[in-house]
DNA sequence: TATTGAGAATTGTTGAACAATATCTTAGCC
DNA sequence: GGCTAAGATATTGTTCAACAATTCTCAATA
């Protein structure tokens, strides 16, 4: 056993979280769950401040932990940390490795090769997987963290979103585009280009959340 | 009681672990600490998992917290996020509000005052707000708090800094002369001088681990 | 010297008890 | 009827002690 129980608790919550098992906004019973998963509130405790740590869930004292529900303001916030991160990869990307810059290209590819397999939930791994080499280009563990930090968050949003082609078809053509201008080494360029791409999909996510928000009222 | 045994612990140990009294790389025992502190092992583990989360101590399973050791491949990564995270906010001044904005001119001036005033310690504290401050002007909740977790990471490192005075006086004319580029809007010549400024200060600080390290040989 | 295995030391997990806080219920009032 | 307030109930917060699981120590052995 290389994992603790509090991992392993933490890890089946996550896939439940994930998979729409545990809609944001859900209150997580400490006794409910422990009785569930067979294990102690001390322990269901300690799963929670790992997933507090991920940003899955919010603890509110003397409240529970709450499934987190990302907001409006959450999304922006995201994409402006992204956009920061991202950026700072392209700048490092001349000085970068080999095979940190094929994995940007790699994650390019699948995501076409998905995309013409009409598997569109993978284009959307791929796009995510792009968006973590990018960043992954500064040669920074904590970058890296951070990355996967915020496309974890960015996943619970993407449950509002209805439909995953209409959202991801626009980008694979800007993705092959940017990832030209990188071999090119139009560095410059390329960073105004991803400024605007990811303006460009968070106004759609925003779009996409006020949606969703007037149909629950 | 509006502290939490927990907390009240946690900050005893902050206290050592900064002021030195538990050197890097020092094992926390729980049953050593626990009966030191008069406190049971559960409450110290409580403790320890506040400590985690400010990256003061780390944790390894089945083997016990360690006061955190910030080696040289730390700080140099510490140092590639802070770039990142500080371009961003120099791009982001142009549209940031006027208080984010006076927020960093404010610390440039209290960190002049401290050091008319010889107070080199409190010159140490005005250089990071000025930093944070330069950040913050992105206006992002997730980049400020990045940047706290950051800045503590590296007053661990600064304990290896032979003199506060050394490493920062140079540092006074360069914060002076980087607010007046923002404030006349040279963001791009902001930007370059802001990435050689950190460099240095980088390799300062990754001297100074160095003949700490040959010391301890 | 390197290895191995039993025992010691230490951390991981649990369940319980009690305290503090929030939520729900109900009785009384306007 | 609708509203407020007091009390009852349920839930989380904190602490403890005992037991399980893992790692570490160190002598014995090849």
């Amino acid at each position: 056993m290389t994992l603790s129980t509090a991992q392993r608790v933490a890890g089946v919550l996550r896939d439940r979280i994930e998979g729409g098992g545990l809609p944001p906004g859900t209150r997580l019973s400490e006794e409910a769950l422990g009785r569930d998963l067979g294990v102690s509130r001390n322990t269901l405790r300690e799963a929670f401040r790992l997933l507090v740590h991920e940003s899955l869930v919010v603890h509110r004292l003397n409240r529970g932990v709450f499934v987190r529900v990302v907001d409006a303001a959450d999304v922006t916030d995201i994409y402006r940390v992204r956009t920061a991160l991202e950026c700072a990869g392209v700048r490092a990307a001349a000085g970068a490795g080999r095979p940190l810059r094929e994995a940007v290209t790699a994650a390019v590819d699948e995501g076409e090769r998905a995309a013409a397999g009409g598997d569109w939930q993978e284009v959307g791994s791929a796009d995510l997987r792009f968006h973590r080499a990018l960043a992954a280009l500064s040669g920074s563990p904590r970058i890296d963290a951070a990355m996967d930090r915020l496309l974890a968050e960015l996943r619970l949003a993407f449950h509002a979103m209805p439909s995953a082609r209409r959202f991801h078809e626009p980008f694979l053509a800007r993705n092959r585009a940017f990832v030209r201008l990188l071999e090119d080494g139009e560095y410059a360029t390329a960073e105004r280009e991803l400024t605007t791409y990811l303006d460009d999909a968070l106004k759609l996510i925003l779009g996409a959340l006020r949606e969703r928000e007037e149909e629950n009222t």
